[in-house]
RNA sequence: CGGGGCGUGGCGCAGCUUGGUAGCGCGGGUGCUUUGGGAGCACUAGGUCGUAGGUUCGAAUCCUAUCGCCCCGACCA
């Protein structure tokens, strides 16, 4: 391609609305126009990068014997009531847009296509024999994010490829799990990226084990752990280690410590002498469950760590019939004030009394207590007395007696031992999610009806497995993984161009017939080349070249007069001089090592 | 939604405190010179100062409302 055949619209300047590197740079490339918050246009640079790949996507899935197809994005409200998601997605901070036709009929516009596949699926399927099989796509997902962030990172209008197999058993389903996630493995790697597969919980889409896929980054979103070696790798939310050890407490001859106004851990470690370690920090949540009932709960951890929402949220959802909804903190003084009979807020141990809940509450009128395994393990531990401005040293849990669960609710971190018996600790790195695998199990083809006749001749409910991967991410991710000061560096499998042809001085015409030979004979090997032929000076199409981030440059200059051109990768590793007759040639090998 | 910041030519910004009718750099166009790392000179086009009200003789500047964008938290590919 010619570049004079489209608006290179790079800019001098970076837009001031991008924060990280990557997005600075697609916007300052000219890869991408923001259309609103979270809407960008795909100019013709990046979309050839979008179509690599998707190209990568496809071969490696078409494969393992997945059949692509393209699947609707207006959704009729009924398949997703269905599913019992309709009210979640599109009610209060609801991810779905949606929308009502003339017929006043509501639809959404999709943010995942479990539904709708499901649904096909039930229709399409009537026997085992026909089982397995994957189908998957490659388009347009819609999210009404709640905050849209970092260009194409998070985006309300993003690309993703989401693939959905079905299976008629759960050992065939975990079979085609393994395939898949080594196939992921293959199309990162294809792609030139780095990632790390870890553990992840499977969220709002449900289902048994899950696996993310994460682009290691300082920018990401996500915490991951892991350890050196490599035999442990998950992310925060759904991460298990040990603690390190607590720092040994010695006896007090009286129960109760006066600490005024000591409502912090740290304040009473530095006035008292504690390690943080010592103490039992206790926190109290509200749950509320889809009957509207409303549980308070009261969660004892070890002072110098942190509470896992996730792994609570988990805990408390499988406690009722009911749907968990949400969980939070209670703070807010006025709740505190409706629901609740003085509360020592900074003074909270872990035998707080049910009676301090209020008769005319509406919430249930006993604490749920939720002791994380890191402070049941302490023998002799200081917490809160209840009282404003004192504590109190325990020196055994039997207070507590059997009204309590004892579990992980705990956050894992960096430091923490893998296990009872390992030596190795964990690391922690930021992450950006690019794909994620799940095995859903039979949760949509019970919803929606989807079965088919085993092997007895007994209709059974199919099991499926759903894979993501968001494609426009995993383009952004590549650049915030590899750039340098002067701009992207495409690894050379996704890059909009293989390679860029620069001549110094068009306007000689020894280097512009050179320069069109080359350009000829490339084309002709089909070579994604990308000649520059603005009549610009070297300098600015150097700029350029770097910024756009093709992976190699040939240049036409000086010595053309001697059929000598230059070979160059973006790295500058490689710097060839060699005569125009053995580019072509050349360059094969060297792309070919990259 | 809560907290913070910002809207002034395509991009980056100044001007606003102390009202007097808009400016700088880059980019664009034309011409000449230049030509291996974002050239120089000259000329030139381009702005209802986010929008709507209000105060005032007069508003980019003061007041009110509203819209949009970005950052920090809950969401996720």
């Amino acid at each position: 391609m010619r570049v004079t055949s489209f608006p290179l619209a790079t800019l001098r300047d970076t837009p001031s609305e991008a924060e990280i590197t990557s997005h600075q740079l697609l916007l300052k490339g000219g890869f991408i126009k923001r259309v609103s918050s979270g809407i960008y246009a795909y100019m013709p640079l990046m979309l050839r990068v979008i179509e690599k790949i998707s190209h990568i996507i496809e071969k490696e899935l078409n494969k393992i014997g997945c059949s692509k197809l393209l699947l609707p994005q207006l959704h009729p409200s009924e398949l997703w009531k269905k599913s019992g998601r309709w009210e979640g997605y599109t009610e209060g901070e609801g991810i779905m847009f949606n929308l009502k036709d003339r017929q006043d009929r509501s639809f959404g516009l999709a943010p995942t296509h479990e539904e709708v596949i499901t649904y096909i699926a039930s229709e399409i399927v009537k026997s085992y024999k026909q089982l397995p099989f994957c189908f998957y796509q490659i388009q347009t997902k819609f999210r009404d994010e709640i905050r849209p962030r970092f260009g194409l990172m998070r985006g309300r209008e993003f690309i993703m490829k989401d693939g959905y197999s079905f299976h008629s058993s759960k050992e065939d389903l975990i079979d085609f799990y393994k395939i898949m996630e080594k196939s992921y493995e293959n199309i990162f790697e294809n792609c030139g990226l780095k990632t790390l597969g870890v553990e992840a919980d499977s969220g709002a889409i449900g289902g048994a084990a899950s696996k993310e896929f994460m682009v290691t980054a300082d920018s990401g979103e996500d915490s991951i752990l892991f350890t050196k070696s490599g035999s442990y790798s998950a992310n925060i939310e759904k991460a298990i280690s040990l603690p390190s050890k607590e720092k040994p407490l010695k006896n007090f001859s009286k129960s109760l410590i006066h600490t005024p106004n000591q409502k912090s851990i740290q304040d009473i470690c530095k006035t008292n002498n504690f390690d943080p370690s010592q103490i039992v920090k206790v926190i109290i949540y509200l749950a509320k469950f889809e009957d509207k009932s409303e549980v308070p709960l009261l969660l004892c951890i070890r002072g110098d760590q942190s509470i896992n929402d996730v792994k609570v949220f988990n805990l408390i959802d499988k406690t009722k019939q009911s749907n968990l909804l949400t969980l939070s903190i209670i703070e807010s003084d006025l709740e505190i004030k409706k629901n609740l009979n003085e509360l020592p807020l900074g003074f909270i141990g872990p035998d707080l009394k049910d009676q301090l809940i209020k008769k005319n509450s509406s919430w249930e009128k006993k604490w749920v207590r939720i002791v994380d395994h890191s402070a049941y393990n302490l023998s002799k531990f200081i917490s809160g007395a209840n009282k404003v401005d004192f504590h109190k040293f325990f020196n055994s849990w039997k207070f507590i007696g059997d009204n309590y669960i004892e579990a992980d609710i705990r956050n894992s971190k960096a430091g923490d031992y893998l296990d009872k018996d390992s030596s190795e600790i964990l690391l922690e790195a930021k992450g950006i999610e690019i794909g994620h695998i799940f095995q859903l199990g039979q949760k949509y083809s019970k919803k929606l009806d989807a079965k088919f006749s085993n092997q007895k001749g007994l209709l059974e409910n199919i099991w499926m497995g759903c894979y993501g991967i968001g494609v426009s991410r995993l383009a952004q991710a590549a650049i915030e993984q590899n750039h340098d000061e002067n701009g992207i560096c495409w690894p050379i499998q996704i890059s909009p161009f293989k390679v860029v042809l620069i001549a110094t001085n068009l306007k000689d015409p020894i280097q512009e017939k050179l320069a069109l030979s080359i350009y000829k004979e490339m084309q002709e090997n089909n070579i994604d080349v990308l000649f520059d032929d603005r009549d610009e000076r070297a300098g600015v199409k150097f700029k350029d070249a770097d910024l756009i981030g093709i992976p190699f440059r040939i240049i036409v200059g000086r010595d053309a007069i001697d059929n000598q051109v230059e070979l160059i990768s973006r790295s500058k590793e490689i710097q060839l001089k060699l005569s125009s007759k053995e580019l072509v040639e050349k360059f094969l090998n060297e792309s070919k090592l990259m």
